[in-house]
DNA sequence: CAAAAAACATACTAATTAGTATGTTTTTGT
DNA sequence: ACAAAAACATACTAATTAGTATGTTTTTTG
């Protein structure tokens, strides 16, 4: 890889990790580039602005590593119900990348942001939407298939599932802790269980 | 009411506006106080610090605000199925002090605040469990009526409400539609059903 | 190899921020 | 009425912020 590539995946996994704690206005660049070995002048010529640099960690970051989670766990060869938990299980319990302490990366991004940012909101609808079609998708096969209902609405139920997702993680944020997921994964076994 | 409550109150309403708006840490007390007629002078005589007056905004504003909806709702004739679901329907569709495109204030907060601030934390902590046992307590009074199937996890479930609730308050934030709220109504209608 | 472009480094600026210092005015108790 | 306390007003400070101006170094290309 190029030098100055490394330079800006360096800036970019750094300002990740820093958003994911606290936050994108309370990120500075002054603190993104002194907790790593970048200096100012290679921050602004790797990004125009502080908001490029965010945009960049959605669509560079956070959509290639969950999109390829979703697609290998949702593309295996159990039942949708099943693989929908085991996706969202794996989530939850194991990607040891997210903290229960600080909730969903994309949740927190998407609360802080898009209320005042419309570029962030319009490449966050980009990456939620990818989900919610996977999902979906998931969703119809199985209705084909003959092992989810052909009553269901697959968009709903979609919609609900990431609902409850995000909504969980916030409550494990909220009580640091992760029993408000394993009180979730056992609700939502049984919704699953029902759409079939 | 004494003028000096007046001016304490005319200082937590307009915070808890702009708080709800753009976040706590965007809302800054030259603005909280240029947009009334009160001056920093009163600002600091009322609250020692700016993380005082956000906690006062959770106990004098929020707490006050919801529990009375949630009792209300909660304390009604019909089965704790009808009930619940009446109350989140109210909640998202009929609520006007609450915007679509702003979210959940409680939910807002935890997202910003708990990372970080341990006083926040705490009164919302407080907050939430006071919803969290209203729920609870209207599942099992249903237990003991007989409306509620007596299998049921009502810690679960409450929970699982409440994190439905709070993602698709973040997923209508997203998309700045109602559209997510309807489609999560729909499979809660559902979702509920099956305790009976 | 040399010129040009890419990549990075340093010092600065203007705006914004929470909080303070030091007052004045208003209310309250006697 | 009048002293004391409560309530409010104004001007300031020190820290932090995103972004810029102006360089130097490194890499690429002809």
């Amino acid at each position: 890889m190029k030098k100055s590539q490394i330079t800006r995946l360096t800036i970019l996994n750094k300002a990740f990790d820093l958003i994911y704690s606290n936050g994108y206005r309370a990120s500075s660049i002054d603190e993104i580039i002194g907790t790593t070995k970048v200096t100012k002048g290679a921050f602004y010529y790797h990004f125009k602005n502080k908001e490029e640099m965010g945009i960049a960690i959605i669509d560079e970051i956070l959509k290639p590593r969950l999109s390829n989670k979703f697609v290998e766990l949702l593309e295996n060869k159990n039942s949708p119900a099943e693989s929908i938990y085991s996706l969202i299980r794996y989530l939850l319990i194991e990607d040891d990348l997210l903290k229960v302490e600080l909730g969903c990366p994309a949740s927190n991004l998407i609360q802080e942001m898009t209320p005042w940012n419309n570029s962030f909101s319009i490449a966050l609808n980009n990456l939620v939407n990818q989900w919610l079609h996977l999902l979906i998708a998931t969703l119809e096969k199985g209705q084909k298939n003959e092992t989810i209902n052909k009553g269901v609405d697959a968009n709903s139920v979609a919609n609900f599932i990431l609902s409850g997702y995000w909504g969980a993680r916030n409550l494990g944020k909220l009580e640091k802790s992760d029993k408000p997921y394993k009180a979730y994964l056992k609700e939502l076994k049984m919704y699953l269980k029902a759409l079939e």
